[in-house]
DNA sequence: GATGAATGAGGATTCATTCAT
DNA sequence: CATGAATGAATCCTCATTCAT
């Protein structure tokens, strides 16, 4: 392995440089590890081989395997909130177009890096980890919420979306990137699906986007089953 | 102990009668705990006294803890696509009416059963069970898609609903469903959630349904962004 | 190993006898191991060797290390206090002689088997285990202390000892034996002593009971400085 | 940082008399930590944190953790006996006196002080320190008794005491004192006991130099059963 | 000398699987 | 066939000790 001689301000022995970077390379070891096998499967021993140090050293850092994992999570996902809040704030065009500008975004940052992974494995391993159940659900889910609520209620007062249960409508954005993850990491990568059978995530988020702003059915349709239907 | 000798076909001495009932009982033993802790959090041990039986006596007749549970999913997915499609056939109302009977049904008889668990238990060991994914997808996955697509395919040619890409559509009715049973036995079972965050399955349906009907945007908005205009 | 042929009524398959032989055959280990080398010391695998079984074996006849060590403190001292209390019941003579003869049993009994080690074993570790120095305290301390406490009593009833603060007074009978106890464990079992330094515990108890009995003074000094002085 | 030059004898630069000081600090914070905990459950690490310095630095010193601990016990015994011995010399009163007197001074310079921890450990500890025992032995045990015994042959010799085998009278005075030390440090210390089980050394002190001295039985009585009948 | 990052042997406990009865 | 006693590999975590800086 090089190692670029220590030159003036930034000359950090090697020992100590390590030590920065040690957490950083044995959460993405751990991150790799825990979406391929899933918590319980995972063993620290091989996270710390991955990150090329051994199992002591990974104690060393986190504190328990379920610290190790909860710092993954905080690393990979909560931590991402503070800037999709603040590009959310900043967003000044329709409501329609900031749903479908937070869920590309949502696509770029999570979706399709390994951090999708992750919630695949809580929803999966919930039932045995409570502990980490409720972190993520306080961490991840409850943040995420809150977020597509403000999108929605913003397209209410701003007239642009109808009246609704904010308490389910957000599951309705939710719940398509949730089965989109899920999705990916379980039958989706299974080696058994043909191509013509293949999900493309792009075009699933476009078509899942524009079905909820719109609905399925024809405008006069709709009105007449499950609206006011129009004066005669 | 007497046992009784085999008269009519109904009288199958009580020994013999178990020893035949046994991998059944051992099955439906073995469904309850993967559905309920998972596959790597049930212990072999359990399911056999859940069954009545020894542990040594669930190994003569599953070589390992794996063949079990891959005979479980087998075993549990004797699909009941035919007497929905016959349903379905039947049908004579508008095509969201048939999607609204449609969602409602599975709900009665997949959602809220314990089907629901396996099918999250099968998503969630997918990538341990390569078989197993290729199993379900070919069993549960594929008809339920043709299903999905006949009823959709009805409302486009009917009129009653716009035209789609049916290839990604049909997710828009699936993915729900499938977030649903997820929710349900992941998070949704957490004791983390207080009362408030919990899902009612019942609304949870009925808001998804008609929102993957109408949308969210409200008539005008949409039409103006993405449909013709009613006319004045 | 030798197997004795199977006879008639007492014919118990090897293995069942096994079965019935292996928590003795632990507890014999486990009290050898722990007297040995103490609590936390001692390795349950180690155990399990030395009764001739696997470290898996061990669990399933004591669920934990700890419960294991209550086993053997059940096996080698609480469960004696039945007869011991029963002899003490019987016991005719003068209470001075109850006395000597419950010290000798005690050392027949305890002090002389290596049930003593368990006590100084207890003594020095605990500290660090809390729950196990609960267990002892209540398992043999406390039933100890009241068979000491009720033959101070009958002593007391019968004229034949002077009133004393019974509290305080049990710790006169058993310092000297705990003393006993841990001084055999710990420094006496050490070979720098020379053999005149060496304790004969039988004349030990013999000493401590007479001058437990009698005190150190003459009989005349005694009252003149500690006692109500004679009247003049 | 800026070091002063050596001066005078008292004046060591604060550096090298941290240097020079650290062993001493490291003694005592193990002193304190081996008396708290006993020896498996104490880590070096704390050790060294108590003294401030780290791990390290503490095998700079102490080759192992066993040296450390027989540095510890070396250290703390440096004999108050030559002390002791010439109060005792010196001691005008009755020889009963005397020996309370020796009981409250022990108590006063050793039982209610560390070293009581100290002997606790090292009789915890022996076993596995065969040099710490004996080492232990011939500085205070040997010294010890021989202190004792010279009180009891003044009391024999100035016929306040009856004749008695000194070798195993000495005991007498030395086991309480003894187990009260191991008493203190270990169930006495322990959480479990409620306050009406607590010991409470002055009393305890008092009850056993009482008893030890005037015995438990009645005059009378005892004269009847193991001393010659006085006189008609 | 001092530091503290890194190591890795060690130990309690679990559980799928085997096999003598 | 059925049993359940026995096994031992597997896993998380601790901590004395080493050694590069």
């Amino acid at each position: 392995m090089y190692t670029p001689p220590a030159t003036s301000d930034q000359a950090v022995p090697r020992r100590a440089r390590r030590k920065q970077a040690r957490p950083g390379e044995l959460l993405d070891a751990a991150l790799d590890l825990f979406v391929e096998k899933g918590f319980a499967a995972t063993r620290v021993e091989e996270v710390a081989h991955h990150a090329g140090v051994s199992k002591g050293t990974l104690f060393l850092y986190f504190s328990s395997k379920e610290e190790l994992f909860k710092a993954v999570v905080r690393h990979n996902l909560s931590g991402q909130f503070p800037q999709w809040n603040a590009q959310l704030e900043k967003f000044a065009g329709s409501t329609p177009d900031m749903l479908r500008s937070l869920l590309s975004v949502w696509w770029d940052t999570v979706g399709n890096t390994k951090a999708s992974g992750l919630t695949k494995l809580i929803l999966s391993e919930a039932g045995n980890f409570p502990e980490i159940a409720a972190f993520y659900q306080q961490e991840v889910i409850q943040p995420g919420n809150a977020l597509i609520r403000r999108v929605l209620q913003r397209g209410m007062d701003r007239g642009e979306f109808r009246p609704m249960d904010l308490e389910y409508a957000v599951y309705s954005v939710l719940a398509p990137m949730i089965f989109l993850m899920m999705w990916k990491h379980s039958l989706g990568a299974c080696p058994c699906l043909d191509g013509a059978q293949q999900l493309d995530p792009a075009r699933y988020i476009a078509h899942q986007t524009e079905t909820l702003l719109n609905g399925l059915c024809q405008p006069a349709q709709t009105q007449a089953t499950t609206r006011k239907p129009p004066k005669k």
